[in-house]
DNA sequence: TTTAATTGATATCAATATAGTATCAGTTAT
DNA sequence: ATAACTGATACTATATTGATATCAATTAAA
């Protein structure tokens, strides 16, 4: 069971990058290259977090995109939603069988709580709390 | 992003049915007719299930499968492992990029963390107290 | 003003995972 | 002997995931 699959990993990896040069363009290609994403797949993450409004581009010769959104604002849970749509623990459950029989329907319960955990869980992990993480790291290693 | 696939979905229910039936043996034919799970399908969950030792079975006439270990012991992480492989956030995550940029592995402890509550939440999650949710759910309704 | 570096928008493809079906051999209670 | 079962395996269809390719439009700069 992967929890992140590549994409949502490479939209945080990307985000990073924008959020460690925050109101500079930064090229996909130049993201592609530090951090080993592949070009063109990143570059249809970036154009799906354009239409969420979370990052910028400009066309052109030093264009490039810029990071729109107060990274404390951007959580994973957010990143999950746009590239895995929203976390459920199990469409059939919640229909079919155990809402048919009302008596099963206990099973829905534990479960969505579950879902609420796992959903707080990622919504605390936000890219300006991965940024500060990576600056402290970074400050230990020197 | 679904949690739980439909083998895992199934396999829990068809545990729920041999464990209302301890010591006797079920034939996945009644439970696939009563859970509405797809014959074949359920066939292959039990056969993994029994190479798990969760369950037993008996070939022949009056065959079937019955539960062999405690429902207690028997959590929902567990299941998943089984059907759909042991809960990781992000395979590559740890690999390539990150652990070989030392200070990107701060990543790795945020979503190790993650993985962490999510696995003991459905550690929690036995198919003994879902066993007992369902009961008390029939005295309230009945 | 041409050119090269860029994004916008799509289309396509391959690999893998998920969900489900079919078949046939072997076992056993009746 | 037979019908109700499991064991084992092979197969198919569809969806998801991961990745690539192409071409038009834009723009800074030579």
């Amino acid at each position: 069971m992967k929890v992140l699959t590549k994409n949502t990993d490479y939209a945080i990896r990307a985000l990073l990058a924008l959020a460690a040069k925050k109101g500079c363009y930064v090229s996909a290609k130049s993201i592609a290259t530090e951090h080993d994403i592949p070009y063109q797949f990143l570059r249809g993450l970036l154009q799906e977090m354009i239409r969420h409004d979370l990052i910028v581009s400009k066309e052109g010769v030093q264009g490039g995109f810029m990071i729109k959104k107060d990274p404390d604002t951007i959580s994973v849970t957010q990143l999950i939603e746009i590239f895995q749509g929203k976390v459920q623990v199990s469409e059939c459950m919640f229909r079919k069988q155990i809402c048919a029989n009302r008596a099963r329907c206990v099973l829905r319960h534990e479960i969505m709580r579950i879902e609420q955990v796992v959903q707080s869980e990622f919504e605390k992990v936000t890219i300006g709390k991965l940024m500060r993480d990576l600056e402290a790291a970074n400050q230990v290693k020197s």
